[in-house]
RNA sequence: GGAGAGGUAGCAAAGCUGGUCAAAUGCAUCUGACUGUAAAUCAGACGGCUUACGCCUUCGAAGGUUCAAAUCCUUCCCUCUCCA
């Protein structure tokens, strides 16, 4: 029932950045015995996004080749907050939070993964019982110097940035995790590869055989710079609407697309280059919504992205807000709506030229807008909105 | 423990010889034009409340000086550098 080793390595490296070395990976997989595969994942943002699927992707193809994952939550550390950097320091999460966020976590994930073929592990179970004494051992395995071989940590010495210590101290609870587990293999993106060769080394420190490790390329955002993640907002989530996840997509950069295809897709590139980018653009959009929902939704999401876009109409799908007035000053309506933050921004809105009542763009932002009848508002492109009164 | 530098809007970064600072500039964002909800480009907006004159809150925190403070003083909190 084993798969032929070579055919195995072909499958695991298509795609990957780094295979950390190659050669202890053909030497575990020589033993026929199905490998031990961590991956570890962060429970304080329980969405998944496209981001996130590059990894699942590649776990799959291993759950395949008939190889163990082990699905690491990382509630110890959620539980212990990280006031990392100057962002918005990240408050300790309550253990029913944890347990929620873990639970649509993985709703979310065994959407791509085998749930019978994965072992869910929290790292709590062990962590909890370590003495401060451990702690110290472990902490005097490693070295500043090394510590600061990770870029980030370097960027941040030479640009005289703060650096706490608890922060030295998380790529070695991550490389213990590796040494409970006794992982054969630790998956990440490229980002983790520092924190996955300390669990290599620790492995080595408790006389174990080290782990492999397997890097994947971080998805760039919608914005085609930063890495795709929720707090930055330049993600496509995929429990999003069909519509949403379509209309996300279309927005992007065409060398954008290239890249999504090429990470996310067994489309031949020069298959898409061939292709008007519009039409690659929409085939790539359906391939998302397929992937998550359905060939059908696909389609639904690609006729309500033409009729609204390409024809101006209004979506069949939009939020209903209900009014006790007949009727309302423009401005208020849009507040209440929730197309704009605050009635300064409806103001700049209207003479912006961005509003519109039932298509008809409005121009005084002292106008009174008769609701008894259903209207449709919206601001921009994007933003709907149908308003009644009752 | 000692000496010094610094904390400004989402980020970066001016201002800091007190008023003309709701705070330059760049990036990001948003709206409009052009388009393929692409890119590039152009126009504009980008604390809140007001039809508007204007008013209110904001420059790490709290006090103080002053007709008036991001700008001066005091205390506190935080960050970095050097010395020990």
């Amino acid at each position: 029932m084993q798969i032929d080793i070579n055919k195995q390595l072909e499958i695991i490296k298509r795609g990957i950045v780094e295979l950390i070395p190659e050669e202890e990976l053909v030497k575990k997989l020589s033993k026929g015995k199905p490998l031990k595969i961590k991956w570890g994942a962060d429970p304080s943002a329980p969405d998944i996004h496209l981001g996130h699927t590059v990894v699942l992707n590649k776990l799959r193809q291993l759950q395949e080749l008939g190889h163990e994952i082990i699905f690491l939550v990382g509630d110890f550390t959620a539980r212990i907050g990280d006031p990392t950097g100057k962002s918005e320091t990240r408050k300790p999460l309550t253990e029913e939070e944890i347990i929620k966020n873990s639970k649509t976590y993985q709703d979310q994930v065994f959407k791509i993964l085998d749930k019978n073929k994965t072992k869910v592990v929290y790292n709590s179970h062990w962590l909890n019982d370590l003495k401060i004494n451990d702690v110290i051992n472990l902490a005097a395995k490693y070295t500043v110097a090394r510590m600061l071989e990770r870029e980030d940590f370097m960027n941040r010495f030479e640009q005289e940035r703060p650096i706490s210590i608890h922060e030295f101290l998380y790529p070695l609870i991550q490389g213990y995790d590796s040494v409970h587990l006794g992982s054969d293999v630790e998956i990440g993106g490229t980002d983790q590869k520092f924190n996955m060769l300390v669990g290599r080394e620790l492995q080595r420190e408790f006389k174990q055989e080290p782990q492999v490790i397997i890097t994947l390329p971080i998805l760039e955002g919608l914005d085609g710079v930063q890495k795709m993640s929720k707090s930055l907002g330049n993600y496509i989530g995929v429990t999003e609407p069909p519509s949403e996840i379509f209309g996300k997509t279309m927005s992007i950069s065409d060398a954008l697309m290239l890249r999504y295809y090429e990470l996310m897709t067994d489309v031949p590139l020069a298959e898409v280059k061939a292709m008007h980018p519009k039409e690659a653009k929409v085939r790539l959009a359906k391939i998302f919504v397929s992937r998550f929902y359905s060939d059908k939704e696909a389609a639904t999401a690609e006729a309500g992205f033409e009729s609204v876009f390409a024809k101006g109409n209004v979506p069949e799908e939009i939020k209903t807000v209900n009014f006790s007035e007949k009727e309302l000053i423009i401005t208020q309506l849009l507040l209440k709506g929730g197309l704009v933050t605050s009635l300064s921004d409806a103001k700049r809105m209207i003479k912006q030229g961005g509003v519109r009542v039932d298509e008809v763009v409005v121009k005084d932002e002292k106008e009174m807008i008769n609701i008894q009848k259903e209207r449709i508002v919206n601001v921009g492109k994007r933003k709907f909105v149908r308003v009644k009164c009752g």
